[in-house]
This record gives C-alpha cells, sequence and structure tokens, in this order.
DNA sequence: AAAAAAT
C-alpha cells in the first residue's frame, strides 16, 4: 500500500545503522605545502632566510629582522613536540577569565598556549563514541573508491595518492590523523593533496563529507609547520597577521570547520581560531591576540577585524574558500572581493588558493578564476550523497496538505523508531517565519521540533544545533543556513518540506544525510509552485539513479520555459565541470589557458553511466569525461 | 522573493 511506510522504514534502517547521539569529524587525509617554481617570488616559508623582501603590501614597519614581532611564535622546531619557549604576547591587558591556575604570569611566557591546549580527542573516549569512529572509518566503503568518477583538468596536474604514507606531512600531523583513525584517504583527499602540497591552486567540487575539510586542512597545517618562522610586521602591538584564512558562509559551519582544524593542528604548534558575528567580539579578539596561525571566519566578522585593523592579511599564504560558489554568489561577493582584493592579502600567484563546493555553477566559476592562479580543477564523485546512498522521493503535496503530510511522515518513522529513539530528521522550509511556524506546530502536536535560523540569535542556533545533534529535539526545522556543509551524524531523513528555487541548493541540502557511507532518505513536498525546478530535478534523481515519477517526468517536459536557469550547473554531474573547457568561455586562448590536460580518474564506472549527458547540455563539441 | 553575513 502506501509507498510511505517504506520510507519510513527506510529512514528506520537508516537510524539503527546510524545509531543516535555524539557527533564526530568524519573527514581526513594528509598533505603538506610546498609550492616551488611560481614564476620569480619566491614564498617567505621557502626561504632560508628570513623574509626581508618584497612583502606583498606595503608593511609600516621594515623591521623584518629585528626581533620577532609580537604575537610571533617561535619556529616549528622540526618534530619537536614542543618546539621551544613561546613569545609572551604582547596582551598587556589580557586577564585571564579563562583558565585557573595560570596566574596573571605574564613573564616566561612558556608557551602557555600549548601546555593548555585542550586535548581534542579526549571526549571520544567514551566507547559508543570509538564505535562511531571505528564505523565510520571502516564504514566508508573504501572499494567502492575505485568507482567513483574522478576528473582533473589543468596543467601538470600532480599524481594522485594512495596512502598518506606516500605524502610527507610530519609526524606531529601523522599522529593527529592516526588519532582520527583515518586509515586511507578519500578520494578527493587522494587527489587535493598532492596538488596542494605542489603549491598549486585548486578547485575542486566535492561534497561535503567526503573529507573536504581534511583535504584542505592538511595542507595548510603541514605546510606552515614546515615553513620558516614567519617573520611578521609590527603594525601595531595589536594587529595579528594569520597565515592561512578559511572563509565560510556561515557561523556554524565556521565553527565545525575551526573544531576539526583544531584536531588536527593538535600538538603541531600551528594555532587555530574561529571568529564569526553574533557572537561577543571581544573574546575573539583575546584568542587572536594569544596567536593565530590559521584564521577560520565568516566574512562579516572579518571584515570588521580588519576595518579595525586588529587583523592583517598581508601574511597569508594560504586560502581557502569553503561552499566556495555559495561565497561568490549576489548576497556575498562583494565582501569576499573586499577580504581577498581590497584589503592588504597577497594576490593570487603569491599566496595558494583553494575552493571547495560540491556545486560550481560555470557563472561562479568564471568570478572565481579572478582569485586563482593556473589552477587545477577536480571533480571527485561523492562517496555517498545524492548518488546511491540517500534514497530519493518526490512526492506531490499541494501547500495545504503539508503539513499533515509531514505528520504521516512522522507518525509512520516513530512507529519504526529504533530503540526507544526517534530518528533525527530535517525538515527544510523556505522562510524564517514559516520555520518558526512549523515547529511550533509540530510541538504542539506532539514532535520534539527545534529550528535554526538567521532570526535567532546565535545562542539559540547553537543550542538548536546541539540538541538536534544529541538526539534531545529529533528534529529540527531549517533554513538554508543548515543547508550546507554542516556535518550532523545520523541525520536518517531530510525533508524538503518547501523546495528550493536553485537546484545546487537541493543537492547540498540532501548532503547532510548518507554521509560518511551511511544510507540516508530525502523526501520532497513537490507541487505546482515548484514547476520551475521540474526539470533539474528529475535529471539529477535520473543522474543518481533514482526512480523518477511519471508525473514529474511530465512536469519536466511542459516546464521547458524553467530552461536556463535550472540547468545542472555545467551539465556535468555533481556540478562538477571545469567551465575553462566549456566552449563558450575559452576565448580563444587568453589568459585562461587553452592548453591543460584532462584526465579522468579510474575507471569510467559503468554505474555512473546512465545517460545524463543529453539533458545536462551545452558541452563543447569533443569534450569527453568519465561522466559523459 | 529568500536566506546568509557586522554592530
Amino acid at each position: 500500500m502506501s509507498t510511505r511506510t517504506s520510507w519510513a522504514d527506510l529512514a528506520a534502517n537508516s537510524a539503527a545503522e546510524n545509531v543516535t547521539a555524539g557527533s564526530s569529524a568524519n573527514n581526513g587525509a594528509a598533505g603538506t605545502t610546498s609550492a616551488p617554481g611560481r614564476s620569480t617570488y619566491v614564498p617567505p616559508h621557502l626561504r632560508n632566510r628570513p623574509a626581508s623582501s618584497d612583502p606583498p603590501a606595503p608593511a609600516p614597519a621594515p623591521a623584518y629582522n629585528g626581533p620577532v614581532a609580537s604575537n610571533d611564535r617561535p619556529g616549528y622546531g622540526g618534530g619537536s613536540r614542543w618546539g621551544g619557549p613561546r613569545n609572551d604576547f604582547n596582551r598587556s591587558g589580557y586577564s585571564g577569565g579563562r583558565a585557573g591556575g595560570w596566574g596573571g604570569g605574564r613573564s616566561g611566557g612558556w608557551d602557555r598556549g600549548r601546555e593548555r591546549e585542550v586535548n581534542p580527542f579526549e571526549d571520544e573516549d567514551d566507547t559508543e563514541e570509538q564505535a562511531f569512529n571505528e564505523q565510520e572509518n571502516t564504514g566508508i566503503n573504501f572499494d567502492a573508491y575505485e568507482d567513483i568518477p574522478v576528473e582533473t583538468s589543468g596543467d601538470n596536474v600532480p599524481p594522485a595518492v594512495n596512502t598518506f604514507a606516500e605524502v610527507d606531512l610530519g609526524e606531529a600531523l601523522n599522529q593527529n590523523i592516526r588519532r582520527c583513525k583515518y586509515v586511507k584517504p578519500t578520494p578527493v583527499q587522494r587527489h587535493a593533496i598532492p596538488i596542494s602540497l605542489g603549491g598549486r591552486d585548486l578547485m575542486a567540487c566535492a561534497q561535503t563529507g567526503s573529507g573536504k575539510t581534511a583535504a584542505f586542512c592538511f595542507p595548510i597545517i603541514s605546510g606552515i609547520m614546515r615553513g620558516q618562522a614567519p617573520q611578521r610586521p609590527v603594525r601595531g602591538a595589536r594587529t595579528v597577521y594569520p597565515l592561512a584564512l578559511i572563509l565560510s558562509p556561515t557561523r556554524e559551519l565556521s565553527m565545525q570547520i575551526h573544531d576539526e582544524a583544531k584536531k588536527f593542528a593538535y600538538q603541531t604548534g600551528v594555532k587555530v581560531v574561529v571568529a564569526y558575528g553574533g557572537a561577543p567580539i571581544n573574546q575573539q579578539l583575546r584568542e587572536l591576540e594569544r596567536g593565530v596561525d590559521i584564521l577560520v571566519a565568516t566574512p562579516g566578522r572579518l571584515v570588521d577585524l580588519l576595518e579595525r585593523a586588529r587583523v592583517s592579511l598581508q601574511m597569508i599564504r594560504y586560502l581557502a574558500l569553503d561552499e566556495a560558489d555559495r561565497m561568490l554568489d549576489m548576497g556575498f561577493e562583494p565582501q569576499i572581493r573586499k577580504i581577498v582584493e581590497q584589503m592588504d592579502m597577497p594576490p593570487a600567484g603569491v599566496r595558494q588558493t583553494m575552493l571547495f563546493s560540491a556545486t560550481f555553477p560555470k557563472e561562479i566559476q568564471r568570478l572565481a578564476s579572478d582569485f586563482l592562479a593556473s589552477y587545477i580543477f577536480l571533480a571527485v564523485g561523492r562517496v555517498g550523497s545524492s548518488t546511491d546512498l540517500i534514497v530519493q522521493r518526490v512526492e506531490f503535496v499541494h501547500e495545504s496538505d503539508k503539513r499533515s503530510h509531514l505528520m504521516d511522515l512522522l507518525h509512520a518513522q516513530r512507529a519504526n523508531g529504533v530503540q526507544g529513539k526517534q530518528a533525527l530528521t530535517l525538515v527544510f522550509v523556505e522562510t524564517k517565519k514559516g520555520a518558526d511556524a512549523l515547529e511550533h506546530w509540530l510541538c504542539i502536536n506532539g514532535f520534539p521540533a527545534t529550528t535554526i535560523h538567521g532570526d535567532r540569535t546565535q545562542q539559540e542556533r547553537e543550542l538548536a544545533l546541539r540538541s538536534f545533534k544529541t538526539g534531545n529535539t529529533p528534529i529540527l526545522v531549517a533554513t538554508d543556513v543548515a543547508a550546507r556543509g554542516l556535518d550532523i551524524p545520523h541525520v536518517a531523513h531530510v525533508v524538503n518540506f518547501d523546495l528550493p528555487n536553485d537546484i545546487d541548493d537541493y543537492v547540498h541540502r540532501i548532503g547532510r544525510t548518507g554521509r560518511a557511507g551511511k544510507t540516508g532518505l530525502a523526501t520532497a513536498f513537490f507541487n505546482e509552485n515548484n514547476a520551475s525546478l521540474a526539470k533539474a530535478l528529475a535529471e539529477l534523481m535520473q543522474e543518481s539513479n533514482q526512480e523518477v515519477p511519471a508525473w514529474l517526468t511530465r512536469y519536466a517536459a511542459r516546464a521547458s520555459y524553467g530552461g536556463g536557469r535550472n540547468r545542472r550547473s555545467g551539465g556535468g554531474r555533481f556540478g562538477g565541470r571545469d567551465f575553462r573547457r566549456d566552449s563558450s568561455f575559452s576565448r580563444g586562448g587568453s589568459d585562461y589557458y587553452s592548453g591543460g590536460s584532462s584526465s579522468a580518474g579510474y575507471g569510467a564506472s559503468g554505474g555512473y553511466g546512465g545517460g545524463g549527458g543529453g539533458g545536462g547540455g551545452g558541452y563543447g563539441p569533443g569534450v569527453t569525461s568519465a561522466w559523459d
């Protein structure tokens, strides 16, 4: 009878498989960085002497060879765990507040930062968490990787590696990789790490949850560890000079990246600090003053810090944009341009730049190429997500029936609940008001729900997310703030209560389930208001071997007027196709570099066959790839 | 038209 029941079964199964509560990172990989031969400029960290010339931007104080500047830390002495005493920072006003036992002494500066460093692995001691980790790492089906389509294009693409051992990341980082129980690099890591270690710029399409964070963190951390201890200029005692900047579009995602990066950087001497809005700035300022090598930030707060001259980007060696296509869309682009092009950041080609996202529309690739120099494009099929591991269903539900329909799904799911725990269900809606309304309605109908959206305070947002992750509140109603990047283990079911207008947003939303090799279920409520999405949705589902309802196919055919806008970005699977290879963009060999080699990775995997080719459209003639 | 992001 009703297919509904079987969906609930799916969700329940998925939940059973995933258990509940607790969260853990599931990225993993390795890398190091060196950047040989980029024209004539030799990055400071590759010199065997202190950087003393051509600073990227005029420094107020040329005193580079003087004593190490205020917020510098001593060298990352090779391999030595305690790299030596840390200079005291110029933070006269620092008044503890946090630590006990670190008495006001600003004296010896015996590296309190590091000694105080919280062991990020401690909380994983409990067996349950341990079990998750084991499961998650062995749980990823590594054999299946051989079937994951990979495409690279660009000049002299460094070959992929098969193990972490093949790349020299340094002992401290290797130890953290072991602590994270990362056995083998994921596909995106296998390719991105050597590219990054080779000093190359990178534009990478890969789903979050496939190991993306580690793919850009490892080379950055390794590169900083190996680099010459930076001689940072003195601008003002309170200005800090991070060596790496990681930007992301939401506060929660920045927090998540920060948490992961802290694990990877544990006892490496590399300091990771996060800055985002909605939280008191003073505490963030104090953290910054204690020294920062890698700054993770959301754009607004960073601009604030830059304008206050509390942060300078002059020493940036690495720039990473996570969810890069979102960062460059209309809402964010001006801020990003300001940060990257109009402050004191070294230009493309001097710094190393890495852009990551699961989706990369052509137009955005074109914008993004401003930030890159002779970059390599990498597209990796997802480990799980929207391909095999997520079962996608679309139901025709009139606007007025949505609530009761959702209720039916939840009821069935609860009936099938495992171990008395309800499966985690993430419900996406279009508006903030709609989120509040639905949350309220669910609560008064006996379903414990909470909500996350931009009108809530940061405290409320974080509480909601925590409560959901732990299973305390097994239903989370969210706007697109939660659509990207968030790694919430054990989400069994994503419901698109309101479908997004953009197919890429759909891809990101359903990517919140089916992570790290787990199965997941994604249900969408479709009605006449979503006509413009029909074509792209039907194509996407077909590409990922999903059952496409006949009525949706009819809608898709009818709704050809929806045309251009919602077509799959670039026509490729996973939004992954180098725009430079599209004839309409290759303007007669100008700076867009026409040469590049291109290769399709391991096996054009029959499994991914299925003819997306025709529908997506728009390729230049004669272009082939693993996905064609 | 909506969401996100600084105060």
